[in-house]
DNA sequence: CGACGTCAATAGAAAGGCTCTATTGATAAA
DNA sequence: TTTATCAATAGAGCCTTTCTATTGACGTCG
């Protein structure tokens, strides 16, 4: 019963019978069958196919929730008794957004300390394939901003607040500023995040406020390019102040807050919210907690 | 793996491998190897045996834990799926203290003017053994005295405050009074519940704090063998008000309230903390609710 | 309009797991 | 020491599961 519950857990995931039978590691006609088999069980149609897979019906989607507390909770006892057993062992895998993805380093050093035999999975994902992946038990937990919550389904660790910077090369318009403002920046050429990501939006929306327009002379979804790019001293951009001081400034290049208004979105950690948690994420939400009181 | 959870949850109930077997419905050797599987499979031992059981290991109480939150779950499940397609159907099982058995009546007739066709056990226990009993899904709800709650395990909904009335004849002493105390009552032969039941502990309290000592004619732990003695008007009772008026009193026997303390204890529906709950048990707390209110 | 490709269901055989009866071995009680 | 009770083991039969191979349905592209 359980593996048909993981069954269907794969083939909500992939949306495909064949893929999901290979995630589970079987055959497609095994996969298929015990997919049937659940409905018989149960009494009731939860997969509309017709040739191929179309979707769940309302039903289904009611045992999808289900599955996932239930195999979430298998997990989580197998993971409590491995670790009565020889300490937290296994993998924590989270997921985080760009824009955060330096302030993982701060979780995942403490925690290494604290629990040496447990191995990491770091994702960059946007912040709706973080929910994603949480809801489908993928990762163990994601750091994002705390601003569109979902509640019941997650649990928060507020870590910081974080606020913004303009990076840009001194001799550049404003690099011999102490201090600019939306306004100012909302009339520069900007290396940026591409749209849809939550930092973006955050950026857009006070440049908006300020009555600008964000115009960027390049997009991308890592940071690691606007970084590479921004450190020329050719090119310059908005980037939380946290991540910029992370990475470090070339020479040439200059860190300037932004003010007016003092921009300031909350980081933090996101769970989901179960009932004992597993004992890695508790143990990832210690840390979590410890680190937000500094 | 599931039928495995259940096999333990069979055996934590019955202490016995071959009571356990017969319970699920399996033989003997069956359940025990399913029981070995389980250990095999999660790399522990679950159960302590030298040629009989004994009892859990610690690893294995943790594993029950889990095992009864896992098997509630597919339960719910399944009923949530049955009560979409056929409407709430099933069995509630109740277990309610005798000193509430008469309110019970309160709670299922409107559920049943709403679910016609869900079916009642009702059981009369104590207070230790409906929590037990709530614990190992052996029931959906209890209905008790919401004094000494376990937080966390359940979840209660008050239904009303209970007082206590002396039943006695008139001709009997304090017989013909508008009203009497505890102190009064305590020189009084009593017909009471057996020691150790919750009722009698709150009245032995009251008759305690009145300077006096229980000294009952007559003990039983059913509430049908006292009121067929006070009936009679042979007999003296301390009684809550409300069964009292629930079953009536005979011509020759009067119910007196006793006042001073004015003695009130809560009774109230006890469920089983989980989110979301069962249909049935969902209906049932939405009925109590209802019923509060009046 | 027809050939091809993709996808899920079905058929049938082999393997594996499960459950049974019968028995053994261990322990407690008499 | 004998007996009774209880759980584990042995071994056979059966059922389930899983596999490979194939079919059938549907969409796509020439």
């Amino acid at each position: 019963m359980i593996d048909k519950l993981e069954f269907l857990l794969a083939l909500a995931r992939e949306r495909h019978f064949g893929r999901a039978a290979e995630a589970c590691g079987v055959t497609q006609p095994t996969l298929s069958a015990g997919v049937k088999q659940l409905e018989d069980s149960l009494g009731i149609l939860l997969v509309n196919r017709g040739s191929r897979f179309q979707d769940f019906t309302p039903e289904g989607e009611r045992v999808l929730e289900w599955s996932r507390r239930i195999i979430g909770d298998t997990r989580a006892m197998r993971q409590e008794l491995l670790a009565a057993k020889h300490g937290l062992t296994g993998r924590l895998r989270i997921a985080a957004i760009p824009a955060t993805l330096t302030t993982v380093e701060a979780l995942t050093t403490p925690y290494r300390e604290r629990h040496p035999a447990v191995q990491f999975t770091i994702l960059s994902r946007n912040a709706k394939e973080i929910f994603q992946l949480l809801d489908d038990l993928e990762i163990d937990a994601g750091v994002t901003y705390l601003d569109n919550e979902r509640l019941g389904r997650v649990s928060n660790v507020p870590l910081y607040r974080e606020h913004y910077c303009l990076l840009t090369s001194a001799d550049a318009p404003l690099g011999n500023r102490d201090k600019v403002t939306w306004a100012e920046v909302a009339r520069l050429p900007l290396c940026l995040l591409t749209p849809g990501t939550q930092t973006r939006r955050i950026i857009d929306d006070f440049i908006a406020e300020a009555g600008g327009n964000a115009q960027p002379t390049l997009e991308s979804d890592s940071m690691i390019v606007l970084y590479s790019h921004v450190r020329t001293g050719q090119w310059a951009s908005v980037m939380p102040a946290r991540m910029a001081a992370t990475l470090g400034l070339a020479d040439i290049v200059r860190a300037i807050p932004i003010i007016s208004p003092q921009a300031t979105h909350t980081v933090g950690l996101v769970v989901p919210a179960r009932e004992p948690m597993t004992p890695l994420t508790a143990a990832l939400v210690a840390v979590a907690r410890r680190l937000a009181q500094l």
